[in-house]
RNA sequence: GCCCAGGUAGCUCAGUCGGUAGAGCAGCGGACUGAAAAUCCGCGUGUCGGUGGUUCGAUUCCGCCCCUGGGCA
């Protein structure tokens, strides 16, 4: 069986960067990134992003591609999805998706709704409105004119409120509507072998505290001074470790606070990417790396 | 050595006028279609320091012991 594209998911610190490069040296590949926050320019240590040594190895796309000053989404995710797919092509090379944004792989292996773009400012009044009337209010809002797309949101989840009150501002239809309709995913017909990283918690909790200290000494404090100025609203500033990052820097915490901070937010990312694995990803083939190796693994299924 | 305060969940602590205890954080489970490293939902996981005594019943009251912090020597 010949595979027209590889999927490498796995929670933060799995060991997907280096998994891929050996697989993508292996069978010939370009990797592509498929993490939403791996995509930005200004924070490679703190994103942990593919060094520079792997990037002479094997192409990387998507990879520090955007400036974290701008607004990313999944939406443009699947636009550069689409563009690095064909740059794969022409070079000849098996895309090999790696990250571990659940979402983009679902955007990716099962399409994403054709919903036309915000307008900006039908963003900020939306913004607006939810600060000053709450969510609570806004789903309210929300239920009177598109009570389909409400009942299927809790009144306290504001950003899934705020979304359905923008879509249905924008375009006049439910949200849910635009969800229902098939779009063609952009893996659509590709021979696909997908591979989810699982490590044994207790060694990826301990992976992700030493992998945190190398981030400081190679200069992710560098890296945060030069966002300090960063607008809160962007998606970029949620980025981990940014923000304890900056108030140690600030001093209102101290080196151990900031790294206990940045190190549990962390953890607390890597089980919750874990339970949308476990759930959506539960055909992709499961291995521990610290066990087990992706050649291995991929030869296993190639047979 | 003496005096005082304290020992309750992994951590910080509340509480029980005597009827085997609950918050925050951590942790665990779950949801997930343009912020997704986001956002939201659910779940207390415990020899109440030890040991005797009083009591129908002690984590709670009393004695002794151990440990921690502070004070006096």
């Amino acid at each position: 069986m010949k595979y027209d594209a590889v999927l490498i998911a796995g929670p933060t610190a799995s060991g997907k960067s280096d998994a891929a490069l050996e697989l993508a040296g292996y069978i010939g590949g370009a990797i592509v990134n498929a993490d939403s926050m791996q995509v930005y320019r200004e924070a490679p240590i703190l994103t942990a992003q593919p060094s520079v040594e792997a990037r002479a190895q094997v192409p990387h796309l998507l990879y520090g591609h955007v400036s974290a000053r701008e607004v990313y989404s999944v939406g443009r995710y699947v636009e550069d999805a689409r563009a690095a797919l064909a740059e794969a092509r022409a070079l000849n090379r098996v895309p090999v998706f790696t990250g571990g944004t659940g979402l983009y792989f679902s955007a990716l292996t099962k399409g994403l709704a054709d919903v036309p773009p915000i307008p900006p400012d039908v963003r900020e009044t939306g913004r607006a409105l939810l600060a000053e009337i709450g969510v609570a209010q806004l789903h309210a809002r929300l239920a009177a004119r598109d009570p389909e797309t409400a009942a299927t949101l809790r009144p306290s989840d504001p950003q899934r409120v705020l979304r359905a009150y923008e879509v249905f501002e924008t375009t006049g239809r439910p949200l849910i509507q635009w969800q229902r309709m098939p779009v063609a995913p952009l893996l659509k017909d590709f021979r696909i072998a997908a591979f989810v990283l699982e490590p044994p918690r207790a060694g990826l909790r301990a992976r992700i505290a030493v992998r945190f200290e190398k981030m400081l000494a190679a200069g992710a404090m560098d890296e945060a001074r030069a966002l300090q100025d960063l607008d809160s609203a962007l998606p970029s500033a949620r980025l981990l470790g940014l923000r304890p990052l900056q108030a140690l820097a600030f001093g209102t915490l101290t080196q151990q606070q900031a790294v206990d901070a940045a190190v549990t937010a962390t953890r607390q990312f890597a089980k919750r990417q874990l339970t949308w694995f476990r759930h959506r990803m539960a055909h992709y083939v499961w291995f521990d790396p610290y066990n087990s190796n992706i050649v291995t693994q991929y030869g296993n299924i190639i047979a």
